[in-house]
DNA sequence: CAATATTTGATAATCGAGTATCATTTCTCC
DNA sequence: GGAGAAATGATACTCGATTATCAAATATTG
């Protein structure tokens, strides 16, 4: 069995999710597997410091974290389910909102509303 | 004297900021009135119970608050003081970001960076 | 002014997220 | 297989943000 059974598990789950996971929706995912939540984070921990995950700070609470290697993307955020989604694409405009003196180096974009199936729930 | 001295000073100061605060930020911007922590966090309360506030949640961590009658705007936050700062105008093509099926009601852009001071300071 | 209600500041208590600890289990390497 | 290193899960602990408590100060009302 290879070293790091259950760390190569968190991140493999996190891989597969469709956005951003915090390290409690992580777990939750992880839940039967008997993964501590302490190996969960030492997981997102590790994989940062390797560079393969970046941590993501939403509003909603709390820092999520997305594999690294995804192309430049924002979220959608549901406000029923609490779940950050990936989009595609990016926006115009934003140089135009900078005030003089101002260095812009990066910009987050959140949708916020109701995902599909929590819309289709109500 | 009239009523709730000390928590219309919360309030003011805070309307006269540039962008919104926390309730540790607006409380440093107190010292030297002498007022508590605990009295900003009842202003901020108040504030938002009766509709004048709003709080906003925000990378760089924690929950800001802002008097509720601005206009419909953004912000810059600053990687080196931390501070976020309201912008004017908005950004196009957000719908077309939203997936099929989801629902959006709102949205938040930051743009990232460093402000004018800190960039000069640099 | 007296009686009562509200506000205030200090600080204790609470809460949740994340981290540290440690005994046990599992790998790796020979 | 055996020795040592790394990983694991349970859980105690830390830390900061927010809230609750309470006695003192301040307003209001008559």
């Amino acid at each position: 069995m290879q070293r790091a059974k259950q760390q190569s598990a968190v991140l493999r789950a996190l891989g597969a999710a469709d956005g951003p996971l915090s390290a409690r929706e992580l777990w939750s995912r992880l839940s039967g597997t008997g993964v501590g939540i302490a190996t969960v984070y030492r997981a997102l921990q590790r994989g940062v410091e390797e560079g393969s995950l970046e941590s993501v700070e939403m509003l909603g609470g709390g820092v999520r974290y997305e594999p690294k290697d995804r192309k430049h993307h924002h979220h959608f955020l549901c406000s029923i389910c609490n779940h950050a989604f990936d989009l595609f694409g990016c926006v115009e405009g934003l140089e135009s909102l900078v005030p003089d003196g101002f260095q812009m180096t990066g910009h987050e974009v959140v949708l916020l509303g109701t995902c599909d199936a929590c819309g289709n729930a109500a």
